[in-house]
RNA sequence: GCCGAUGUAGCUCAGUUGGCCAGAGCAGCUGAUUUGUAAUCAGCAGGUCGUGGGUUCGAAUCCCUCCAUCGGCUCCA
């Protein structure tokens, strides 16, 4: 007999070899039906994988991430195995489970495309065999019978994976026809997945590397009810009516031109409105913080950047050099703003008692990214960063560190931007050659970013490889209305660009010292920060969204002196009125599509004029009801200084 | 850049296996309607079918080039 620990810390005793499939039914049977994996002693395991020690127990369900984790993995072999039997000859990469469902890396073989028509076809395939009730049997092998087994299917991916296995440690999962090299856990049963879509098919370099074979990769997510999979189906659909690209041509806020050329956006009036708004309101919290603005050239010469380092790093990769009329005068579109502080920091001779430093510019920079990589507002070729650079002394370093976390937690509070993560992006371990820099300065770098991270109290991510070439970075990620994760606000510690340019203070000691150097944008850009921005809100129809927060719209020119003294009575100049020859045409019935997505609307009619009272709608809220004017005046008043104090 | 998909009016989309002057709704314009919270009626106008080339008696439709967009991969100073 062995014990068996449940969460409660209650112990059962189990016959020897009980698998976690016998205890769920010990307990219940709708509870073994809803378990798909179980933890022993803090390992995932199957549930039919026998347990012959004393050991702690947790059984998983679909809410848990491990029970996920073990549906969707079964469901990537399934999809093999659908693969497999339709399209022989065909061979599997990896197929782990992800977030949201799982994906394989598959190769078809040469010449063959597997392509999104085909994946109804393969979901066909994929229910029948789920349908065949097949159990996920695991199976210890070496590496020799390993490396046997996939020769003989003829499967490179796989021996090059077993290849880099030690022998001993290698298990074999098997479903009906199809055996692959998993280090599981599995369902015990195909049965189990009940309702599968496959959402799409894309290019994936094998390893991640993009020197190698691009393989197929099929996305899908599956679920144990039908009910589960519509439901996420319709969240999906919903989600994509946030998408900052549809919103913000709705809401004419950005646009495109081929002419002008991808991946540079056009602003236009409400959409420059919005992004002035978020400017000004940086631009006072950054007084506030002891910056000065500043504003440089969007050219510099190319040997600006030879010094900085981003020549040699990105200047293949980049808009090429700007020539002159003059012979050999090379000048490039500044792709950041550092090395132009930099030179302003070094105009004159700069002492201890001036430093920190702090310069702040809306910088427009521009760099030519893949473009495979665009993507709406989020990845462009031209942004405007909302930069600064902090030149201080060591000893200041922490103190100033610790004040740029304060205003983006400052500014992600004030927009009601809660769901982000913090990433501490550090140097790559292994491929230190990648980054500028002594080893001596990283470390004292890397130290001061998690010491202030600690300090702050922050919950962060480290993230080796992350970091940029000169330095470590705080990152603050957020996730898109579809899931995808966006950088937004940055902080990164630099002790190479103050040597590359050798900027020096004089200290104290009468000696010349070499300042750190902090980058910091909390927004990111301002294209991107609108982008997440407008996905994170716009099904809320937030007061700040459109410059015309408020609408008052008489229902007849009857009411227009009504309507106008209203508009004194809430005195904001970002309310509006429609009293034009709109509403002559308009009357009762709203055609004006613009509407839809104002906050706030007042119908003015009789009942209003008598009681000196409106009747206020909420868009996405519905009315409510009618107010007295000076009660909705401070509503207004109250969530327009909320979000922009 | 790579893999796959897509590109028809300002917007959302129809357009069958290539066949008469390319269609609809919304938006726009003109006129009528004066009507209390998502669509009043009538009429008008609007398109080099992304671009350039090819196949064909004939191309929005088939083939190629390029441009752009979408889903990923790689990249992200």
């Amino acid at each position: 007999m062995i014990n068996i620990t449940l969460p409660d810390n209650s112990v059962k005793e189990f016959s020897e070899n009980v698998s976690g499939i016998e205890i769920a039914n010990s307990i219940s049977p709708r509870l073994a039906k809803e378990v798909f994996s179980i933890s022993v002693d803090g390992e995932v395991w199957d549930l039919t994988r026998k347990i012959d020690h004393d050991a702690a127990i947790k059984l998983h369900k679909f809410d848990d991430v491990e029970g996920k984790h073990a549906f969707w993995h079964s469901s990537a072999h399934l999809m093999a195995e659908a693969l497999e039997s339709l399209y022989p000859g065909t061979k599997f990469g990896i197929g782990p489970s992800i977030e949201n469902g799982f994906y394989y890396d598959v190769d078809p073989g040469e010449g063959k495309v597997i392509s999104d028509a085909d994946l109804p076809k393969i979901e066909a395939k994929m229910l029948e065999l789920a349908r065949q009730k097949n159990e996920y049997t695991r199976k210890n092998i070496s590496k020799k019978e390993a490396l046997d087994y996939f020769s003989k299917k003829g499967d490179e991916y796989k021996l090059e994976l077993i290849n880099e296995l030690e022998d001993g440690t290698i298990t074999l999962y098997s479903q009906g026809n199809f055996t692959d090299l998993c280090r599981g856990p599995h369902l015990p049963n195909t049965e189990n997945i009940k309702a599968i879509k496959l959402l799409s098919v894309a290019g994936a370099y094998w390893r991640g590397d993009e020197k190698r074979k691009q393989l197929t990769r099929i996305y899908g997510i599956t679920f144990p009810k039908q009910k589960m999979l519509t439901e996420y189906l319709e969240m999906l659909e919903k989600a994509k009516e946030r998408d900052h690209r549809k919103v913000g041509k709705e809401l004419e806020l950005f646009t495109f031109s081929q002419s002008v050329g991808q991946g540079l956006p056009l602003w236009l009036p409400k959409g420059a409105q919005l992004r002035e708004r978020l400017e000004n309101f940086l631009r006072k919290v950054q007084k506030k913080y002891g910056y000065d603005q500043v504003i440089t050239p969007h050219i510099g010469q190319k040997e600006l950047y030879v010094t900085s380092g981003h020549y040699a790093k990105y200047g293949q990769d980049s808009f090429q050099p700007i020539n002159t009329p003059a012979e050999g005068e090379e000048f490039l579109l500044k792709p950041m703003n550092c090395p132009h502080h930099c030179e302003i920091f070094k105009y004159k001779p700069r002492s201890y008692k001036d430093l920190p430093i702090r310069m702040a510019e809306f910088g427009t920079v521009y760099r030519y990214e893949q473009s495979g990589e665009l993507h709406g507002l989020t990845r462009v070729r031209g942004f405007t960063q909302d930069d600064a650079h902090i030149f201080c002394t060591s000893d200041q370093l922490k103190d100033e560190f610790l004040k740029v976390i304060d205003i983006i937690l400052y500014i992600f509070k004030v927009l009601d931007f809660n769901d982000f993560t913090a990433q501490i992006s550090l140097r790559d371990k292994e491929n230190k050659e990648k980054y500028i820099g002594s080893d001596e300065n990283w470390e004292k770098a890397e130290r001061a970013i998690i010491e202030a991270s600690a300090e702050k109290g922050l919950q962060t991510v480290v993230e080796y490889g992350e970091a940029a070439f000169y330095g470590p970075k705080l990152d603050f990620m957020v996730k898109d209305a579809i899931g995808r994760k966006w950088q937004l606000g940055t902080i990164q510690v630099d002790y190479n660009l103050p040597e590359r340019f050798e900027l020096e203070y004089i200290g104290s000691d009468d000696q010349k010292h070499r300042p750190v150097m902090i980058h910091r944008a909390p927004f990111g850009s301002m294209e991107r920060f609108v982008a997440v921005l407008i996905e994170h809100t716009a099904g809320k129809f937030p007061l700040w969204l459109t410059p015309e927060q408020v609408v008052i719209l008489p229902i007849s020119e009857k009411y227009n002196e009504y309507a106008e003294k209203l508009l004194n009575v809430l005195n904001n100049s970002d309310i509006r009125t429609l009293v034009d020859d709109r509403n002559e045409k308009i009357g009762k019935k709203i055609r004006d599509n613009e509407l839809k997505r104002i906050p706030y609307l007042l119908i003015i009619g009789e009942n209003e004029m008598k009681e000196n009272t409106v009747s206020v709608r909420r868009q996405g809220e519905g009315d409510k009801g009618i107010m007295p004017i000076e009660a909705f005046s401070e509503l207004i008043n109250n969530e327009i200084e909320r979000q922009l104090k």
